[in-house]
This record gives structure tokens, C-alpha cells and sequence, in this order.
DNA sequence: CCAAGCTAGAGAGTTACACTATCCAACACA
DNA sequence: TGTGTTGGATAGTGTAACTCTCTAGCTTGG
């Protein structure tokens, strides 16, 4: 398969497929020629999987350059996939190491996390002043709430794990961690939509002020 | 207050501030001359506010914008916060009225969403789509738990809503969308580690301490 | 009253990112 | 043989989010 071929496969332009590469996405071809080069199909099936990281994942390509490469080199002794996966999907950028509110709140729950990863704890402590700086205050029992709907999703997901082999194991959770996130968010606004219906179930008067002829949910 | 100030009170640049005021994010200073305005403590907490919304809350500036209008600017009869706030939230492109997948979820679980909006579904189709681009199948019921466990969450998100004034509800909704999102994002994974860590083990031999403190989610 | 410094507003410049286009010599096939 | 494609490299494009610069007016210490 040549560069245009799998540019046909995967309906991607020739000129991204090798930024790819350049950009250590995606391998390089088997070179046949000095200007001539093989693709197979594990490098189609490859770019459809950097285009979902890129996309729905919301990686950036340098990001997804790390997480491939974790994927692709998975370490043998393999016991802490979620710390390999966490480290390529972390931004690791310094200051990170103080986040005192989340640090309270996985005390409060008893949760034992890896105290070298700062990177989840940075994204909760950062959420959380976020909400603090928007004047949005979060009942802890809300907070709590939604620890306990977490903690019961990830019983699941790590129970689902592949223990077959390490680079199988690897490949779940950060695939799992990356793109199941969007559903999750998806999945909460449908349910808020569902929820509201049902709650509020005022078939209100709807003024016709924008030009949406559309019927509304009751 | 007079611009540095605001700048000096936020630790935001007044070239930024300045920025967000064109951008239409920050309303202007009540202008007390041709050359001299006057900013209040209103302008500093509405900056803080844009500021959550474009970092913690991943807003682009012209989203923002939006939500930001909407906030400020309430629908007076306000029957449907959840239209008005994800449809600020929204990105309003064309071609998202094609959802088979996520219809098809919806209607196994039987949710009633706003035939309208399809925004919401739109991104939970992208989401499944890249999941198969990946080549991650997610077996039917973990996606059912994750619905199980976003509904319960919706369900009290729903009832805490403020119903005194469309105002209030409005900004609880959007920001209760925008801001919550890391933060459930950031306690999945801290979940997976904790339960990572009692079900492998892995950082060593300690004990897997039993129990399950939070799991009390459907 | 006056100079030094701050200020509003607007346009232009900068940086980062994710592509996208062009070029070149080396093939491949008709 | 020649037309067209290819790999590799370099340079250019478009967008987003700032950041700088400029102009002319205000404000305040002395």
C-alpha cells in the first residue's frame, strides 16, 4: 500500500499523513526504494486511531505522540498501567505538586491514590478553584455524590481489564481513560435533559422568539 | 478602580483585560472621561468567572462569550434552562443532525431528550464513533452503567437547582455543566487509582484494604 | 500651572498549533 | 522514454489567544 492508497483508505490528505510521521505519530513506511515506501494495514488502522485521539480524545498531537509511544513500548513489568497512562496523558508541567483542597477531599474519602502523580490531583485541585473563582459553591454531600458515582464506574472499568498481557492492559486504560471521558460528558447532559423532563414536567409557554419551528420536549 | 487595579486585583494583565472587553466577555468601564473609566468589584468577580470558564472549563473565548450573554440576559420565562445552557454551550455546526448511534442508545434507556438540541447527542455519537475508530468495543452494559451512574448524578443535580429566580437557575445550570466536568473527569481517574491500587496491589505488597468507601452509586 | 505618568481604544504584532503547499530528485509503469 | 507519483524536507497558511504599540486625553504631585 502506497502513501496515496492509504490516503484513499483512511480519508486522510497525504500532506497530514506525513505530519504524522514527522510528528513520531505514526511509524514510517518499510522503505522499498530510496523514494519509495510500504504501508500496511496496521498504519491505517494506526491513523484512525490517532484521529480519535486528536478528535473526540481532545489530544493534543504532542500529547498523543506520548501516549502512542507509551502504547507502543509498554513497560514489561507492567504493574502500574494506570501510572504510565496517567504520566503520557499528564501535562507535567511544574507547580503542580501543591493542590491542598484535593488532597482534603481524598482524605475525606479514604482513597488511596498514587502520591507521584500530581497530575490527577492537579486537575481536581484546579477544577476545584475553578468553581471557588466562579462563585459556584458545591455542597460537599454533592461532591461526595459524585466521588461515589466515579468510584463506582471505576470498580467496572478496572475489573474490565485485560490482564492477558501488559501492551493489551495498557492499550484498555488509556484508550478507556481518553475517549470514554466524552461519553461520560455526553452521557451526563443527556440524563440532566432526561431528568428534567421528568421533574419539571410544565409544558411551558414557549414564546416564538427565535426562528426554531421545532417541537420542544415536554 | 481604575483598570490597573483590576489588573493588580485579578493577577490578569490589562492588555488581556482589555482583550476580554473587546471580545465582549467583560462589560466596559463606566466611563468617567474621554480617557478614564471606572471598574468595580462586579468586573473583578466576573473576570475570575472567565477565567474558570476558559481554563478549568475549557471554553474558547467565543463560547464564552456566549454562555457569558446568556447569563447575562436570562430568557424571562426560563421553562427551559437546559436548552439555553447547552445551547450556549453548543458549537452550532452544521451536519450534527445525524446520530443513529446515540439515538439508539437513548432509546434503550428509554431517556426523553429535547428532540431539538442536538448538540448533546451529536457528541455522544462522535464519542462512540471514536471509540470504534480505536478499535475499543465497549460491551453494552459497562455503557448502560455509565448511563446508570451519570442519571443518578443528574437526578441530584436537578433537584439542587435553584428555582427562585430563571437568573440564578441559569447560571447554576451552566456552570454547574461547564465547571463540574473536570471535575468528575479528575475524580474518575483518581477512582481507577484507588481501586487500581486495592484490587493489583501494585505499587508493592501492602495489604489490599477491603470495602469499598464511596461505591454507593447504581 | 505644568510635566510626568496613567488611561481608553484600536490596530498591528506575536506565539503556538495543526495542518497544507511546494519543491526536488528518484523511482514505476505504460 | 516520459509522464506522473513518491519520500523527505522546508516553508507557508489559518486560527485562536493573547500582547504590543500608538495616539491623544486625563490626573496628580510639586
Amino acid at each position: 500500500m502506497r502513501i496515496s492508497e492509504l490516503s484513499a483508505a483512511t480519508d486522510i490528505p497525504v500532506a497530514t499523513i506525513k505530519y504524522y510521521i514527522r510528528a513520531g505519530l505514526l511509524p514510517e513506511g518499510r522503505a522499498t526504494a530510496p523514494r519509495q515506501a510500504e504501508y500496511s494495514q496496521t498504519h491505517a488502522a494506526r491513523l484512525l486511531l490517532i484521529r480519535a485521539l486528536l478528535g473526540p480524545g481532545g489530544l493534543s498531537v504532542a500529547r498523543a505522540a506520548a501516549v502512542l509511544a507509551q502504547l507502543d513500548d509498554p513497560p514489561s513489568s507492567a504493574h502500574d498501567f494506570l501510572g504510565a497512562a496517567h504520566h503520557a496523558l499528564g501535562s507535567a508541567q511544574p507547580g503542580q505538586e501543591n493542590h491542598p483542597r484535593a488532597d482534603a477531599v481524598l482524605a475525606e474519602l479514604a482513597w488511596e491514590v498514587d502520591p507521584a502523580d500530581h497530575e490527577a490531583r492537579f486537575r481536581l485541585e484546579r477544577a476545584l478553584t475553578g468553581l471557588d473563582d466562579a462563585g459556584f459553591d458545591m455542597p460537599p454531600e454533592l461532591l461526595r455524590s459524585y466521588a461515589a458515582a466515579m468510584h463506582g464506574i471505576a470498580v467496572r472499568e478496572v475489573q474490565g481489564v485485560p490482564l492477558d498481557s501488559p501492551a493489551e492492559a495498557l492499550r484498555y486504560v488509556v484508550l478507556g481513560t481518553v475517549l470514554v471521558e466524552p461519553v461520560l460528558l455526553a452521557l451526563r447532559r443527556l440524563a440532566q435533559q432526561d431528568v428534567s423532563g421528568r421533574i419539571f414536567a410544565w409544558a411551558g409557554s414557549v414564546e416564538p422568539a427565535e426562528g426554531d419551528p421545532g417541537s420542544r420536549a415536554s
